[in-house]
DNA sequence: AGCTTTACTCTATAGTTGTAGAATGTAGAA
DNA sequence: TTCTACATTCTACAACTATAGAGTAAAGCT
């Protein structure tokens, strides 16, 4: 049983979106630029965000002379299973059809609907 | 455009997740009597809780004389509606196949996924 | 070598969340 | 009416989160 994944703040989930949007290891630079368009804060906010994830065990910070390069070190498909369990679990209290009425009554609209359930489909063979 | 629902900290999330599951109104000894299933807390804590959920304005305290009732001012469909929208758009980074994987990778057992599959197909004639 | 730029670390602060003891108010018992 | 339970509000505080300015160290230019 590997150990629970904790749920990441705001803030630290939109760091790590970008890192793993990208081919690690990852800039500072390139992590700065994704942001733009998520959630833009300044620099010395960003590096403090860092700082935090690293020691939450979630990157890794490689020292490189000048800057530093970071790699993740929790996977996307990891955490996203993770919170797709936590998230059904507290927030439908466990219930499927909770789960599948939030989705079907107003979570995503019918053509979101029709998409997801052909990946399940796919997913489950 | 309904105004977006705010994501409710696990504590206050506890605590709806009782009321709703009770016919309203709602007393505090029955929301305590769920809560020692899912997150108990002394009886001090509960409360300031229930006044936090009251400012936020999620639920509404109805005085009694000495005791109080609480009724939920939205709904839990609608929080589970918007909370899903908000699961797919920060954690899923807005990617349906993402949020299809984390189901089917670990998020949900086969069992689930096929109940899940099901129910999608219902909901969405 | 000194200056400038760059990249990171330290320090700080305000707001949120989890938790609960102290204080207060009130209804019913004696 | 005085006392006793019980319900609620006040106050408190530590941990966590979001944010960023001030300081520091090193790279490279002149």
């Amino acid at each position: 049983m590997e150990p629970t994944i904790r749920r990441l703040p705001d803030a630290e989930l939109a760091v790590m979106q970008a890192i793993w949007a990208c081919a690690p290891p990852v800039s500072r630079a390139d992590i700065n630029e994704i942001l733009q368009n998520t959630h833009p804060m300044a620099l010395t906010t960003l590096l403090t965000v860092l700082t935090r994830l690293s020691e939450k065990g979630f990157v890794r910070i490689q020292k490189e002379g000048r800057s530093a390069r970071y790699l993740p070190l929790v996977a996307r498909e990891d955490y996203l299973a993770q919170q797709s369990r936590r998230f059904l679990q507290t927030v439908c209290g466990g219930s499927l059809p909770a789960f599948a009425t939030a989705l079907c009554g107003g979570g995503l609209t019918k053509e979101e609907l029709a998409q997801l359930r052909a990946l399940l489909e796919r997913g489950a063979l």
